[in-house]
DNA sequence: GTGGTCTAGACCACA
DNA sequence: GTGGTCTAGACCACG
């Protein structure tokens, strides 16, 4: 699971990580049972407070999604509710549209601002599978 | 220009307002040297505080996005994008990289991807080009 | 109404807050309808962070002893639960046994503890007074 | 010793146990180069994890009120109060302020405060003369 | 090491 | 001015 936080975005970091842990789970990217991210190793890697993750996953428990037990760490739960195929596209869509009315806005045109998306695409690639290799080695 | 709050989303209002202006800048829908709406009617409308909209026009003024003429009106100005290249490389590449990362959750293909990101960019230049053709028709 | 804290004695300073407040409900000190005090000023004259004593009016709202209208203020509920006379005796035996234990294990005499106590009084209500006088003088 | 933990009151319990500690010392029912309980039973009678018992000897170890030989166990030592006196003055004062805030939250006079004092002075000196009295008798 | 709580500072929305 | 929220730092209890 990869989370990615937008700080200038004014939406409450807490609120981003409940939002993308929820959407990890309707992908399947995080399935259930598996553990999430500790409290403090996942503060540090999003340079956020520790509190703040806290926030979040205690959120998260509150709407059932998560199942925290003290001292062990935090699972996802069985039962979470996926969501369905159209809201999944119409957040993916908000998401799309917001990084082209921003282009837009910064007169960045067409073609550069595709050449950005490849670019990205690649970067993002390339550390999940330097995560995964991490992760095997271990 | 239509505005359209998001009380739940958790993002404060006023920065709310303060994005789609310069969204409805960025798309068009506004022109430079058009009157924005006044303060008292578009806060009846959002049903948001007269403070809250005051706050927002305050904060586009500071951005040299708008100009507020005392008792005349609140203006789009001529140029209004003066952040440094740098700055508004790194602020679209966080949208772009958002988007991304809600597709890899999503179990979206790289391919469906930038197919969706070619279908959003061809619809908003539309949305756009009909602006355009509203304005010159007027 | 007068609420005094005790910062050493580890116990959480905004459920202080909370006991002292429904203290003074069971007592009769302070209203139903009353005004409590603002949340800003109070955190001041007690020199504890403003969170501090809104989470405790938080807590009192959850309880039902408290109502609170946000931009008006914080009020006494009519429907208070008065505690039973048995169990307010109880309360202040607690306190006056924690103190008298407290001289004990400081070597006060119990002479020198009675003269401490005759003080205080002394002195406590020398502020009260004052208090009153100033807010009849308003 | 019995020693009484109270869960709801929000006080830290290793804090509970080293007033409990302190208090028995100055009340008589720990005397003096006697020894504690250790720490694994104490913790399984008390429900707490013993790190928590520990951690409170440490503080008592620190504040020079018992003394721990390794292997041994933790004994009482012989003056146990180190405060200045200035410090040990404030302390008490603040107890006795506490008490007597209660009294008038519960609108008890200044005469049945006082009777109340003297009552529970007489109540706790008895209590201790008891323990003296154990104590010769063994 | 794990998660949980209390206090604090800065900011938001509203009257 | 009012109360409410988000983020942060320090500490607590537990395994």
């Amino acid at each position: 699971m990869i989370l990615q936080i937008n700080f200038k975005s004014g939406m409450p970091v807490y609120l981003q990580i409940v939002d993308q842990v929820k959407a990890a789970a309707a992908s399947g990217a995080l399935q259930p049972g598996e553990a999430l991210p500790s409290i403090r190793p996942l503060a540090e890697e999003l340079r956020v407070n520790r509190n703040t993750v806290a926030k979040a996953y205690a959120e998260l428990e509150n709407e059932g999604v998560i199942e925290t037990l003290p001292g062990r760490g935090c699972f996802l739960r069985e039962n979470h509710s996926a969501l369905r195929e159209e809201v999944r596209r119409e957040l993916l869509t908000q998401d799309v549209d917001q990084a082209i009315v921003q282009a837009h806005h910064f007169q960045v045109s067409r073609e550069d601002f595709l050449k950005l998306v490849h670019e990205r695409l690649d970067a993002l690639e390339e550390k999940r599978r330097a995560h995964e290799d991490h992760k095997e080695a271990q």
